[in-house]
DNA sequence: AATACACACCCTACCGCGTA
DNA sequence: TACGCGGTAGGGTGTGTATT
């Protein structure tokens, strides 16, 4: 174990002005306020380029969804650098952290995690969902302390440096008093927490009560008035006091159930208690004191089967309101981002006190496979795009009935490569629609689909008695008040003649029991839904005919939507098409995608092979920008629009694509001292020299999957070096 | 009849872990 | 390291019903 720790308190003021947002450090803390200091969790950049990178792009997330803070795309000068991040920022970064690096932040804290079932390793999630438990606590503590006590503003961090990323100075002898580890208690029971908390409520000075202790717009700008003594100030939620113990385990239950859900047993959860998490007035003790904090995540297999009758404080965390979701933080940015003007500034400054608020509760789901792995909040915002791959069923369905269905053999491997190349679609669209075609078929093997219900076709759909005598009523009729026209009548006859409308009621159901009328009695809407069943028939037949070995192309227009319906081959609609001016606007943009991909990708390899001109480790071995290593933080790409963070081409789509090629002057590669440092072989993408700069293809593209010609040549390169070396072949696609 | 809405369902995409 | 696998989020669409 390691000895005292360095902790970095810094507090961390947002000012909000016209036209965006600045911060501003406040001066260094000192012992006797450390509990306003908000805890740093950055970690080192040298030794952890990744986090600081990663969470400089969720930082530049957040600042791109506010639109109006200092990042590097804004040209404007801060007041005063900032350093670490927000606790939603924070909370943000942990779904990416490595396992390593979740280790380091718990062995930090002087904790270690141990699995009390033992039925399965540790593993990742656990990690993060106990640091994730903890920093939850650090932060809530702190906040209430902030909103306790908040005048005292004398110590605070400072800090000047220009790279916020690198690692932190700070004044370690201000620290330790406050990171002394007293004596720990070992693994208290609920009640056990609960009444120390209580304990520390009751005893421990400028504590508010209950409800003193709920931030209100109103108490917490009052706070940030003392504080900053500057106009429009807004102060972030993460303020944080920090306090260690010795030795904290946590114990992370496995269980055979299929609720795998991690519940804290000590309750309430500090989660619920904590000023941005409020509920019902629970205040959060100032925990500058010496607070025995045990957090036991679960202890025994079981456990966690308490209902809400036996724990009415303890709730799952799937209904436990968590500011620190990603999801809720992109949430939060996109109402950031939509607001203009005068709402901005609104905005802005009820976003924190939004995000405690019980009125917003954001769901913080957990959910857990029957593997027993559970994924604790992992809400991450994710937009995505659904690729429509109706048109190319045939040609795919085509391959898969020729075996394209295991994508681990090399023939379906060829064939996805040539599928993807006739479609236009991404090898990983064909690879994920083998994946869920293979489940389908295992499902249907499984348990074969029960009869789907028997459609109504060709058939007027089912109405109430008033809808029909509605449409009764008003054929042949127009004008604004005809529908309350219709009410009215139906209204009148209920009273005055409920005979007539028993007879219709029957009329209605004798209508729906009549036989299927023909194409052309139908009125309009059964005629549009005879058109679609129609329609499915017939894109159905163009599949069983490309099957046969037939293309071809069937285009419709649907007057009553406007809308264009097409079916085929793309061969078929070559032949009906071939001149490229015909083609589809959809397949241009995608055809433009790929262009620009492509440009971005050459320009990025350049750019990579300039900036390593001067690092001898890396010069000679990586021709081509190295995605892997730029995943694991060695490498940061600077200079991007609108705080964007760079990620593999494939991976922008046009607007994004266009953005950085425009900015392309600005964008500058640096290479971290790991980075320098590195000479993997970066997860297998960059090549030794001898093979990299024999293999023309190698070049091309540094991450995406090679075209048939040059998996064939793999293949039988791969072959010769094997009867050279008498070695196993290795063909990496 | 037109429109709006809620809901169900299908399908693609993504995640994390296990495995070869 | 890549892929399989199972779970599931989320986009898109169809359907039924209520409302005007």
């Amino acid at each position: 174990m390691e000895g005292p720790r360095k902790i970095v308190m810094v507090r961390i003021v947002k000012r909000v002005h016209q036209g965006g947002v600045q911060t501003r450090p406040v001066p260094t803390a000192t012992p006797s306020n450390m509990q306003q200091a908000v805890l740093v969790t950055a970690l080192s950049a040298a030794k952890h380029a990744r986090i600081s990178d990663s969470a400089q792009a969720a930082g530049e997330e957040l600042q791109h969804g506010a639109g109006d803070h200092d990042i590097e795309g804004d040209r404007t000068p801060p007041v005063g650098s900032v350093l670490g991040f927000s606790k939603e920022t924070t909370f943000a970064l942990l779904p990416r952290m490595h396992l390593e690096e979740l280790q380091s932040e718990l062995n930090r804290r002087n904790i270690e995690v141990k699995l009390a079932g033992g039925d399965r390793p540790r593993g990742r999630g656990d990690l993060e969902h106990v640091l994730r438990e903890v920093m939850t606590r650090e932060y809530e503590e702190a906040e209430g302390d902030e909103s306790m006590d908040v005048s005292d503003t004398s110590s605070t961090f400072q800090h000047g440096r220009s790279n916020p990323s690198s690692t932190f100075e700070h004044d370690h002898s201000n620290t330790s008093s406050l990171l002394e580890h007293g004596s720990f208690l070992e693994e208290v029971s609920s009640s056990e927490v609960l009444s120390g908390l209580n304990i520390d409520q009751t005893t421990a000075p400028n504590v508010q009560g209950p409800t003193g202790n709920e931030e209100t717009p109103s108490s917490r700008q009052a706070a940030d008035k003392n504080v900053s003594e500057t106009p429009s100030t807004d102060t972030f939620l993460g303020q944080v006091q920090v306090k260690k113990e010795p030795i904290e385990q946590y114990h992370v239950a496995t269980t055979s159930s299929s609720s795998n859900t991690v519940q804290p047993t000590t309750e309430p959860s500090t989660s619920q208690i904590g000023p941005t998490c409020t509920r019902s007035g629970t205040s959060q003790p100032n925990v500058t004191r010496a607070q025995n904090l045990a957090v036991r995540i679960k202890t025994e297999p079981g456990a966690e089967e308490t209902t809400e009758e036996e724990q009415p404080e303890s709730e799952d965390l799937s209904s436990e309101p968590c500011v620190s979701s990603p999801g809720q933080l992109s949430h939060e940015l996109d109402m950031v981002d939509v607001s203009m003007g005068e709402e901005e500034d609104k905005l802005q400054s009820e976003e924190p006190v939004k995000a405690a608020s019980d009125d917003s509760p954001q769901t913080f789901p957990t959910t857990s496979n029957n593997r027993g792995n559970f994924r604790v909040a992992v809400d991450r915002p994710r937009k995505r795009s659904r690729t429509d791959m109706t048109a190319h069923y045939p040609t795919l369905h085509q391959y898969y009935q020729k075996g394209m269905q295991n994508c681990k053999d090399l023939k379906c491997r060829i064939m996805i490569a040539e599928v993807a190349e006739v479609t236009k679609l991404p090898e990983i669209n064909v690879k994920n629609w083998i994946h869920n075609m293979n489940r389908k078929a295992e499902q249907e093997k499984r348990e074969p689909p029960p009869p789907k219900k028997p459609k109504i076709v060709l058939r007027k759909r089912q109405c109430s008695v008033l809808s029909c005598f509605k449409s009764w009523y008003m054929k042949g009729k127009s004008g604004p008040n005809v529908m309350k026209d219709a009410a009215k009548e139906y209204r009148r006859l209920q009273k005055e003649d409920p005979e007539f409308l028993k007879k219709f009621q029957e009329e209605v159901k004798k209508a729906k029991d009549m036989p299927k009328p023909s194409l052309e009695e139908l009125d309009t809407g059964g005629k549009k839904q005879a058109a679609r069943e129609l329609y499915k028939v017939l894109e159905k037949t163009v599949t069983d005919l490309h099957t046969c070995g037939w293309d071809g192309f069937v285009e419709f227009y649907d007057h009553s939507t406007k809308k264009r319906r097409s079916c085929g081959t793309p061969k078929g609609k070559e032949l009906l098409k071939p001149s490229s001016s015909n083609e589809t606007s959809a397949e241009k943009r995608r055809e433009e995608t790929e262009e620009l991909r492509e440009r971005l990708r050459e320009q990025m390899n350049k750019k990579w092979r300039a900036a390593v001109q001067n690092i001898p480790s890396l010069r000679s071995k990586r021709k081509r920008f190295p995605y892997g290593m730029h995943s694991e933080g060695k490498i940061v790409v600077e200079g991007l629009p609108d705080g964007m963070t760079y990620r593999r081409p494939s991976d922008f789509g046009t607007p994004k694509l266009k953005a950085i090629l425009k900015h392309m002057d600005d964008i500058v590669i640096r290479v971290t001292e790991e980075g320098k440092e590195d000479t993997s072989s970066d997860s297998g993408q960059v090549q030794e020299p001898s093979t990299s700069a024999s293999s023309p293809q190698s070049d091309k593209q540094d991450s995406e999957t090679p075209n048939v010609a040059e998996l064939l040549s793999e293949v039988s390169s791969g072959l010769a070096q094997a009867g050279q070396n008498r070695e196993e072949v290795s063909i990496d696609l």
